[in-house]
Order: C-alpha cells, then structure tokens, then sequence
DNA sequence: AGTGCGATTGACT
DNA sequence: GTCAATCGCACTA
C-alpha cells in the first residue's frame, strides 16, 4: 500500500475513512456481511455521530420479502440505484428504516442496518432518542434511525463519500460473524439472511435465533 | 376514494 | 410474555 496514503488513513479516528464503492461487494448477502464492522457516519449540525455497524439484513433479488418484489415505485426507487446509496422508508407509521443498496443499476436489491454500536457522539445519540443506555440507543433499526436523525430526506443518499450520511472503513478487523432468520417478516421467514457480530450486545433481536 | 398492512417500538399484564 | 399506536403507500374498484 501506499505509504502516505496507510499514513494519512491511519491518522483518521476510528478509520473514518469513506469506503470506495468499488470495495463494496455488487452481490447482496457478500454486502451484508461486508458490513459488518463498517463504519456508519453521520454528520449534524451539532457535531459528528458515528458507530459500528453490528447487524444487517440482506433483501436480495427475487425475494418475496423485499420492498422491490414487486418492481419499483416512488418509494422504493432508490432500490434500484447503483450499490452503496442510501434507501430510507418509514414502517409502521413511526419507525425509519436505514438500507443500502446493492447489486448493479436497475436491479431493486438491498441491505437493512439493523443496529449500531455507538463510538462517537453519543451524547447527541441520547438527545435524539430520548434514552439513557449506550446499549439501547441504537439497537433495532428504528432506533437507530432516530438515534443518527435518518428520515426520508436522506433517501437516494450516495454512502460512499462524505456527507451527511456515509460509511467508513473501520479497522478492518476480520469480524466474527452469525448468520440467523430475518426478524418481523412473514414471507421468505426461513432464509437465513440476517448476519450480526457475534457476542455483540449491541445486536437486536431475540438472543435464542443466534447460532 | 376506500382499504389493509407492515423489514417496529414502547408500554403494559 | 402480549398488544396497540400510527401513517404512508400499494392495491382494488
């Protein structure tokens, strides 16, 4: 690698450097996994939150659960953009929800980010969530959307370079990584297309549905 | 124009 | 453990 380069990127906190879309894997279960551990950076008015992604799940193509089964609409164009762009949706009429998407141009296929573990502002986290607990702020992806105060202006977002909302690096330590059934669908339900840092207590869910 | 339904959460028994 | 809130959106007519 280059040296300046390993120099620069090594001075950045927490590997808060963006991921190139080239890193990021087109196939949608390798960028589930490719997730884990990133980096997710959000940029307010009032300072920098950021934290590590712990829990993702993949909503691949042809799958019956995925918001792009049925083709594309206005709300879930952003599906269908090249990888590593933010598609934002709001479920069960209170909870936003943080996807990236995947796979080439015109194909409608995504991944959830179901949960963070803090690292940087985590006071500002606490205010936007009205809780206490570093634990609960942004474990489930409705909290974590309002945690990082993600809502539909975001959608169609570009992740990969810096901005209000883009992915980082991270340490690129090799993450151990579990495999379960996805959580509160109803089709598709026995695929196993969620993937989480294991031993994590940041990670959502019910503990049992750990491998 | 009307209807049904969530990729959830927080409050409560 | 159970359950209702809540509303944008897709689907039917």
């Amino acid at each position: 690698m280059d040296r300046a380069n390993s120099l620069k990127s090594g001075r950045r906190k927490g590997g808060r450097r963006p991921v190139a879309r080239i890193e990021l894997p087109t196939d949608t279960v390798s960028l589930a996994r490719y997730l884990i551990g990133r980096l997710l950076v959000r940029e307010l008015p009032e300072g920098v939150v950021s934290g590590r992604i712990v829990e993702t799940e993949a909503y691949v193509v042809g799958d019956a659960a995925g918001h792009a089964y049925r083709g594309m609409t206005l709300r879930n164009r952003s599906l269908f953009l090249e990888r590593g762009r933010a598609y934002v949706y709001l479920a069960y009429g209170s909870s936003y929800m943080l996807n990236v998407s995947s796979e080439a141009p015109g194909i409608g296929a995504g991944v959830l980010i179901r949960a963070l573990e803090p690292i940087e502002g985590v006071e500002i986290m606490q205010r936007n969530r009205g809780a206490e607990r570093l634990r609960d702020l942004a474990r489930g992806p409705g909290r974590l959307a309002a945690a990082l105060r993600i809502d539909r202006r975001l959608d169609g977002l570009d992740l990969c370079c810096e901005g209000p909302l883009w992915l980082g690096r991270g340490d690129d330590e090799a993450a151990d990584i579990g495999r379960s059934t996805r959580i509160g669908i109803t089709r598709e339900a026995a695929r196993l297309l969620r993937f989480y840092l294991r031993g994590s207590p940041f990670v959502s869910g019910p503990r049992l549905l750990n491998e």
